[in-house]
DNA sequence: TTCCATAGGGATAATTTTATCCCATACAGT
DNA sequence: ACTGTATGGGATAAAATTATCCCTATGGAA
């Protein structure tokens, strides 16, 4: 594993929560998670932007960390499903809220941070798939 | 400024949010400005473990992402005040958000964190302060 | 037999983020 | 004359995160 040079401040509730939610996919993926959207190949369809190397090692970190479970079915070929903790459960307020203050602000933030060079769409779709199973998960 | 070279994913609201709280003292530094913390100066005393050129620059991104502004007095030696805009403010309850996670789950998260080489402690103090901060903030 | 799907992980390059160090302005105090 | 305070930013090094590429295993389909 990687080692860290530099100490980590966990003397705050802020640091300890980045530590757990800092990668570029891992609040997309506890998203998609917690929407049932549990199988590795599902997830990394899910995101063709992210390549299949950062999200398994994302998956490992948040398995690690205890926010999913990962559940191996001895089969071939093989599959895997992740599935949410209870504490991984107790941070959707957080990505929910997170995820719905970038959309109600999309048109705001696209517009300042335009002067970031190259603004790339990378799923417009994940956005709906997204969108519909929100309604299920509330549903259900 | 800093050509970034990767296109940013700005298809789903999670990752508007990530472009602009990502930054190791950024939501630290939201918060504080919003319990009234506002002067450069003041900011990095409360953060010992920050480099001044890091706030600085992140003060910079946070304000060109319009989440604060910035007010300088035209004195000598310079006064430099920061203020939330109000979609920083609008920020505000997914900070607190994260934060009272954090500490919530501080116990198990140090824990499962702790593999991860040298845990340092920054400065408990600024807990502190913000514990304080925090309960005049929702009185005034 | 060759190709696809599933899942995992090593090695290494590229990119992005932070850390270090240094320089500048101008006033106040020792 | 120094030293300290306040604020800002350039240049460059170090560290952390992501991206690329490649290899493993096995069963089923073309």
């Amino acid at each position: 594993m990687y080692e860290r040079k530099t100490p980590l401040a966990v003397d705050c509730g802020l640091h300890l929560t980045r530590e757990v939610l800092n990668g570029k996919w891992k609040p997309a993926m506890l998203r998609a998670i917690s929407m049932n959207i549990k199988r590795p190949s599902e997830i990394l369809r899910l995101f063709p932007g992210a390549t299949r190397r950062v999200l398994t090692v994302q998956l490992n970190e948040l398995e690690g960390h205890g926010i999913i479970i990962k559940k191996t079915y001895p089969q071939l070929p093989p599959k895997v499903e992740y599935s949410l903790t209870e504490i991984g459960w107790s941070l959707m307020p957080i990505i929910d809220a997170m995820n719905q203050w970038g959309d109600a602000n999309r048109s705001f933030l696209e517009n300042v941070i335009k002067d970031a060079p190259k603004i790339g769409e990378i799923s417009k779709s994940t956005c709906q798939i997204y969108a519909n199973m929100a309604v299920e998960r509330k549903i259900g």
